[in-house]
DNA sequence: AATCCGTGGTG
DNA sequence: TCACCAAGGAT
């Protein structure tokens, strides 16, 4: 089959299996030549990264309802931002995300580039998302590459050789099915298929529109590709977290710095993370065990944090930190291992 | 080029 | 319980 039948194939199906996003323009709306939004477009596509639809979801439900347009995510404080992406994970995403609006809102008069290179050049938008935003949001033939795109090309050329070393030879299988026309939908629809069909594991080759030409299920060995170098087992680091409690119900909490994990984000104060911490009590008070730890694994390791908890004076001063009120105060403002923390301390301050 | 950076679901 | 995985980017 050549690659204009296999796109074709492809658009037909997704005209009628293609999933219903928020974020996304539906078939009639489409017809009528109505484009999507490319600032949601765009929010998507950042929220999107590593992360599946369902995680992001109600994100974007709130980002979009308390932030309707790039200028006024641009006019957001930076504490809210990373407070409302709490949760989501790679904060770094949440950070280039203020970046890039302020930018787009500042210089650009409030319009998001319509190529790949003007994309590429903001704040956290890399190869996948320039081609996403750029075939999605204006229709500009883009080859777009993410998990799925690689999981559905080595199956459908048979790719034995693993990943990451395959990527270029799937990018050249992307581009060449790209086409000239609907290139935003066959992007979408090539995802769609990797998301509903052709899925990691047991992918439903018998409803597939690309059942005969796929190569890796005549070869019956689709659920085996694409293949992946095995990756490095997750050390355990241990870590103390201080939990304090002011007379009043206000929290001594720190702002992380921009750089390295959970940068920019609200945590307790604490330890190192390594083999061996070393104590670090942010002020002298009467601490004791929580009786329990965090246990949290991350991208390359597993943390256990003891927690230790104190109740202090109103008037102690908040050092390296800062004071929360208890008013202003949300535990769903926190990263997941800081509110992990949060809820053994609570419930250790609160029994007694 | 290899490493760093989160989280929640799944089998 | 645990390894694996899901719409990557920055350095």
């Amino acid at each position: 089959m050549r690659d204009a039948e296999l796109s074709n194939a492809l658009l037909a199906w997704y005209d009628t299996h293609g999933r219903t996003l928020p974020w996304r323009v539906g078939p009639a709306d489409r017809a009528a030549g109505i484009r999507a939004d490319p600032y949601r477009v765009w929010l998507s596509e950042i929220m999107l990264q590593q992360t599946t639809v369902a995680a992001v979801r109600e994100y974007f439900r709130l980002f979009t309802e308390r932030w309707p347009s790039v200028e006024a995510l641009a006019a957001a404080e930076d504490g809210d931002v990373m407070a409302a992406w709490a949760g989501l994970g790679y904060y770094a995403r949440a950070r280039n995300l203020l970046k890039c609006a302020r930018v787009v809102a500042s210089d650009l008069g409030g319009v998001f580039p319509d190529t790949v290179d003007g994309l590429r050049r903001l704040p956290g938008i890399g190869p996948y998302t320039a081609g996403a935003i750029a075939a999605i949001a204006f229709d500009r033939p883009a080859t777009v590459v993410d998990g799925n795109v690689e999981r559905v090309m080595a199956r459908l050329h048979a790719i034995k050789s693993p990943l990451p070393a395959a990527k270029s030879e799937l990018t050249e299988c992307a581009a060449a099915l790209t086409p000239q026309t609907r290139p935003g939908d066959h992007a979408q629809a090539v995802m769609d298929l990797g998301a509903t069909i052709c899925t990691p594991r047991r992918p439903a080759c018998g409803i597939c529109p690309w059942r005969d030409p796929c190569a890796a299920r005549a070869a019956g060995i689709a659920d085996t590709l694409p293949r992946k170098l095995p990756k490095a087992a997750k050390p355990i680091r241990l870590g103390i977290a201080y939990v304090a409690r002011r007379a009043d119900g206000a929290w001594l909490l720190q702002r992380r710095p921009d750089k390295g994990l959970l940068g920019g984000m609200l945590g307790w104060p604490g330890s190192d993370w390594g083999e061996a911490p070393t104590p670090a009590p942010p002020l002298d008070a009467g601490w004791r065990d929580a009786g329990a730890e965090a246990r949290h694994t991350f991208t390359h390791f597993h943390l256990r944090l003891r927690v230790e908890v104190a109740e202090v004076p109103a008037d102690t001063p908040p050092g390296e930190g800062m004071f929360v009120a208890k008013e202003s105060f949300r535990p769903a403002d926190l990263p997941t291992v800081m509110r992990k923390v949060y809820d053994i301390a609570s419930s250790a301050l609160l029994s007694d």
